[in-house]
DNA sequence: AGGGTATATACCGTTAAAGGAATATATCCT
DNA sequence: AGGATATATTCCTTTAACGGTATATACCCT
């Protein structure tokens, strides 16, 4: 059972991802396209399959994968608490800043 | 260089920020809180720094960091395509599924 | 049946991440 | 200065992910 985030860490799995996003494919297509060889691909596929991020159709010897975004949620929930920061001291504009220093706070120490 | 994903790969460092997301924190607190001994803690910090997703400020011998999300953007427009599906083929009504059974999609050869 | 194509699985070797113990560094306090 | 506290760094061991080659499986076609 792999974590989410985990497979998501591998780039070519987020690779696969993107192209599947934008129309289901067979393993070859995908093998041509990752400078990888096809039983690096078909590993990905299987922990990608896992996860529930890609679904697989049969069309006679072929395997056509297609995206399967649902999981990907729990990705977009985890980041919610943090968008919050992003409106806040993350990117602060003239104002807010010169305000800070008015108010004494040292934002230079931090790094 | 240690790319984003693979950083938010580790469950304690994601909690390490679940927790400054809260409030900044100084290490040995995070200490507490993360069934970790010190060390261990003190290098997901560093590879935090690292990808700049936390910030640290001197107070005497302590460390007080906190969270710094910026970086956490680019995970957000990486989402992005993957939204659109959300609403699309991998969350459908009654109606809609109907409607492909109708057009004679085999829906549930897909797994 | 037998050969060809497409994909999956098994079995390696290599590499690196993760955590612990020990130690170094920095700061405080008396 | 010297001891105490807080954190960082070094070194080591274990574990597992990743990719490759070789092979198995499944399906097609003649």
């Amino acid at each position: 059972m792999e974590a989410l985030f985990e497979v998501l860490a591998e780039p070519s799995r987020r690779r696969i991802l993107d192209l599947l996003a934008e129309r289901e494919r067979p393993v070859g297509e995908l093998v041509d396209l990752l400078a990888l060889r096809q039983p690096a691909v078909s590993k990905h596929l299987k922990v990608l399959r896992e996860a529930g991020l890609v679904q697989s159709r049969t069309d006679a010897q072929r395997r056509i994968y297609r995206i399967s975004p649902e999981p990907l949620r729990a990705v977009d929930e985890w980041l919610s608490p943090f968008r919050q920061h992003w409106a806040g001291a993350g990117t602060r504009n003239a104002l807010e800043r010169h305000l800070e220093i008015m108010e004494g706070s040292d934002v230079e120490a931090w790094a």
